[in-house]
RNA sequence: GCCGCGUUCGUCUAGGGGUCUAGGACGCCGCCCUUUCACGGCGGUAGCACGGGUUCAAAUCCCGUACGCGGUACCA
């Protein structure tokens, strides 16, 4: 059963999906669902110098990745597919844009196909007296800027004062704005903003907040090149569309009356809006992809994806930075979060990235996951970094054993180097402390016994067995022996269990690499 | 500058007039477990921005200040 509820997550394709944006596409996705409602992808491409080819491929790959497949949206191979995606992996080739058709009634879903539409309702706007043409050159907007600039006001607006100085069909005489059109002049379509009004709204996150109309601008709806602002294109398509609940950023906020007013003269019920604290830089201030990186974080989705993050744990991660349960449940499954997801819940501060509580969540989600699973994501990569042709059995005792010391999948294959390659040397601090007198004989002695075992012997409880009676004869510490062992053969003093890492290794490659530790530290 | 929004441990948060000597989690520190390191378990550290009100009572309501953030484009 489906509810009236309808969300829309509308990024716009000028880059990469940012963490942000992946945030606010999960609040609508979380809301979406648990009013058994729709969620839709609407893509907002107005802007044409800043059009990024790859963006909108980016989107669609991410979103999919991170389990919020959009139930309405553009045409595209991906969003046709059946809905799982590879972890990890880059799927561009694989699934170019098509052309199929679109999911969902409501198209398009890309605004650069639906210009007639905002002409139609800035037609409207401009016949009904709230809106008007504007002839004005970027050089005489800037001019006028500087005319009326004064330290109190460094940057004047387009507004009330101001446009009566101005070139534009509140100005011009009526044949002159017809003669303009009519041989095609360059020109805009702006709202005229009342003054001396208030526009109050309640904000499902914020209640109420209100604006004086003073204060704003004569917003341009319709660009010279045909295009429209995000302001036209987004109150008519959320309107077309019946979009019951916006939920944004809070960049958007200041914005929002302006939106009020046009579905005011469009004689439209406003939506539902929320506005979501924005998620900041551990330095303070939005988390832009500059201040991040500086900072060692990645913002863009791709990023997590590519490295192997746990989507789970991201999406687990990011719908705690400015929302919670309510109770104390740390790790919440999608299905769950769904359950539980109110907006006012929603916490009204920014909300800083901690990197490493996200390692923190990835840590648990993997090791959640089986080994084989694991195994089978980590083949490829082991294949790429020169691990030969390990197999997946071989792979899952890796797994195993490393699973609880690692924090990411990649990093199993640096914790678990030693596993196909013999130490090129020792960590120094290491086999300083733990090659003493009489250790050399010890390991020498160890070698000799294991030496005989056979391949159906060579096993950690037999491997354990020995070593332990051997220090007992020697009368020695358990560890005098067994961290010398270790760093014959790891390289390092610290790992996984020892005797499951030597049976892992195989007689052969245990016994050549004591004898060159033996020879080399001895 | 102007407009708007915000402010509970370092961080994410619970809490919405008395049950708060403010709870949980990450991090950090210590102890235990242990063949090392981890994992795990136990414990500790640390916070209501400030100043005025209102009230018998305020982290919670109101006002102001400070600070932070966002917006201030023919970008979204």
């Amino acid at each position: 059963m489906s509810s009236n509820v309808r969300v829309r997550f509308a990024p716009s394709p000028t880059g990469l999906l940012h963490i942000g944006g992946l945030r606010t596409a999960l609040y609508n996705y979380l809301f979406a669902k648990h009013h058994n409602g729709t969620f839709v992808l609407r893509i907002e491409d107005t802007d044409r110098t800043r059009y990024v080819e790859e963006a909108e491929q980016d989107i669609f790959e991410n979103l999919i990745w991170a389990s919020l497949k959009p139930d309405e949206g553009p045409a595209t191979a991906i969003m046709n597919s059946a809905g799982d995606w590879p972890r990890g992996t880059s799927v561009t080739e694989e699934s170019a844009l098509g052309e199929e058709k679109d999911t969902g009634s409501f198209g398009p879903y890309r605004q650069s196909k639906r210009t007639e539409l905002y002409h139609t309702y800035a037609k409207q706007l401009v016949d009904s007296g709230h809106a008007y043409y504007a002839f004005d050159t970027v050089d005489e907007i800037e001019a006028m800027r500087e005319r009326f600039r004064t330290a109190k006001n460094p940057t004047p607006k387009y507004d009330p004062q101001t446009r009566s100085t101005m070139k534009n069909s509140l100005t011009l005489p009526e044949n002159e704005v017809r003669r303009l059109l009519d041989d095609g002049a360059e020109h805009v379509v702006r709202l005229k903003v009342p003054s001396g009004e208030t526009v109050r709204f309640d904000d499902l996150v914020r209640e109420s907040v209100s604006f004086e109309t003073d204060g704003l601008d004569d917003q341009v709806l319709l660009k010279a090149d045909g295009m429209p602002t995000y302001h036209l294109a987004n109150v008519v398509d959320d309107h077309l569309m019946s979009i019951t609940h916006v939920i944004r950023g809070e960049e958007w906020l200041s914005s929002a009356p302006k939106h009020i007013l046009l579905y005011r003269y469009l004689g439209w019920e406003p939506p539902e809006m929320a506005h979501l604290p924005l998620i900041m830089s551990p330095g303070g201030g939005k988390l832009s992809k500059r201040k991040a990186e500086e900072e060692g974080i990645p913002v863009n989705v791709r990023d997590y994806r590519l490295d192997h993050y746990e989507p789970e744990a991201l999406v687990n991660f990011l719908a705690f930075l400015g929302w919670g349960p309510g109770d104390d449940r740390e790790f919440l499954t999608l299905p769950e979060m769904i359950e539980a997801f109110t907006l006012d819940r929603v916490n009204k501060s920014g909300a800083i990235f901690d990197f490493k509580k996200l390692l923190w969540f990835n840590e648990h989600v993997m090791r959640d996951r089986e080994d084989a699973d694991l195994a089978r994501e980590l083949q490829p990569l082991a294949a790429e970094k020169g691990w030969g042709d390990v197999n997946e059995r071989f792979l899952k005792s890796v797994v195993r054993l490393l699973k609880e010391r690692v924090s990411r999948l990649p990093e199993f294959l640096e914790a678990g180097k030693f596993y196909v390659e013999a130490p090129k040397e020792y960590e120094e601090k290491a086999a300083k402390k733990a090659w003493k007198e009489g250790t050399t004989e010890r390991v020498a002695k160890y070698r000799d016994r294991i030496a005989a075992l056979g391949d159906e012997t060579f096993v950690a409880p037999e491997l354990k067995q020995i070593l332990t009676d051997l220090v007992e004869e020697e009368e020695v510490g358990f560890g005098k022996l067994m961290m010398p062992v270790r760093v014959a053969v790891t390289g390092v003093g610290s790992g996984p269990d020892l005797f499951e890492s030597l049976e892992l290794l195989g007689r052969e490659e245990v016994i050549r690499r004591l004898d060159a530790a033996v020879v080399k530290l001895g």
